[in-house]
DNA sequence: TTTTTTGTGTACGGTAGCGCACAGTCAAGG
DNA sequence: CCTTGACTGTGCGCTACCGTACACAAAAAA
């Protein structure tokens, strides 16, 4: 079997990649499980192996709105690498798997011996802030219907195979919408045979033509990824 | 006359600050001017003493958007402090006045040396992610009135006195709204005796009642940066 | 002065998404 | 097997905002 791996991590250069190891611990993704509340200190920093986490901004003014997934393509917890010891996002596990952890002080004190790391970690949270800003005008400008065909591509890119457990209520709240506009924009979708759902199963039927359907934020958010990590 | 002052550059220790002041040199905002396209790399990193500049993100998907501004609490040159090249923003003067400047080859090689420094850079980025953050929420929830106040209030916080030149149509292209919108939600503002405007010159009125206008992003800000810098 | 440009107010139909309410349908557990 | 609860589909009136178009007023230029 292929070993859990983190797109990040990997990035580095051997002995330095071993010693951020050496510092972690295996920890477990269960869906629902919440790593973090606005708020709270954060404990630690997670590098999910595999399994999905959403970051949800909260507001007292407004619904809440997810401003990011990350997968094994990224990290959890950007505040820590800035030197800052709370954070204003809940992480709610939603997608089962693992991921490496390490706890904050720890994690700050390699990050300055660790120049590689501070590297790639710095151009992480770069193309984080990326995709805050599109994801912005994403969410005032685009119809549900693409903002919906987004999200899927980026589960699927995250998710083991093609299917993965959604109800159209969560991914109503995620996408800061009701559930009856969820509804709309899925039937659509299937309609044209894009994916298939069944009662809190969504299956991607049709990669390419799901990608068409997207708006361009996903395009371009893949693209800053890519270009700088 | 009080010198002209940079708040992030004040919070750093005088030897780092006079250090930092010897790499720098004045440069001045004038409203218009482009100090940075997507795309192109960056060359400088600013310092606004007086004015500001506002951080638009273009899409070709969709209408531009301002997505933050930036005035003496800040800094201009996010990409650079995470050793990023090439910025996705444009940076637009709007208010005139002045920043300490410094070449981004100069700048990383400080940052490196000046722990100061990169702690409050660090800071100021995470206080930027969290605006962009709550930012992304207001655009997508956010009657135009409300946004508009909050807009009003920010360039308050900013400007020199109570009045400063913005016309209907430029404001209505930041919060990427019609110009219509900007006029009716102008209209009823004034009628509440809260601004005051004529052809292209808004002044402030009655900033309490602004405060109470807009939505509660405004506050989160301010509080975000207080905590923090 | 007159003309042109720039900025602001108003009007009108169209629509995407909202809040709410209710009806059907599948799945699991007693 | 039937009940219960979770999930999905539909209908309806409503509002905020959009695109477009045009009229007017102040300022700047001729």
């Amino acid at each position: 079997m292929t070993p859990a791996r983190n797109h990040l991590v990997d990035l580095l250069p051997r002995p330095d990649r071993l010693r951020l190891l050496a510092l972690c611990e295996s920890f477990e993704l269960v869906p629902g499980a919440v790593l973090c509340e606005p708020g709270n200190p954060t404990r630690h920093v997670y590098f999910p192996t595999e399994g999905f986490v959403s970051l949800l901004g909260l507001n007292h003014d407004s619904p809440d709105l997810e401003v990011g997934i990350v997968g094994r393509e990224g990290m959890l917890g950007a505040a820590v690498a800035l030197g800052v010891a709370t954070t204003r996002l809940r992480l709610l596990v939603q997608g089962a798997g693992s991921a490496w952890r390490i706890g904050t002080e720890v994690f700050q004190r390699e990050l300055e011996r660790n120049a590689p790391l501070r590297g790639c970690v710095n151009r992480y949270l770069y193309v984080l802030m990326a995709q805050m800003t599109s994801a912005g005008a994403c969410h005032r400008f685009h119809p549900i219907g693409a903002r919906m065909a987004r999200w899927m591509l980026m589960i699927h890119d995250r998710a083991r195979g093609d299917s993965f457990q959604v109800t159209q209520e969560t991914l109503a709240y995620r996408l800061g919408v009701r559930r009856v506009g969820i509804t709309n924009a899925a039937c659509v979708l299937q309609r044209s045979g894009l994916i298939e759902y069944r009662r809190g199963k969504m299956t991607v039927r049709d990669r390419g033509g799901l990608e068409a359907a997207a708006c361009g934020c996903y395009a371009a958010d893949r693209q800053a990824y890519a270009e700088l990590l």
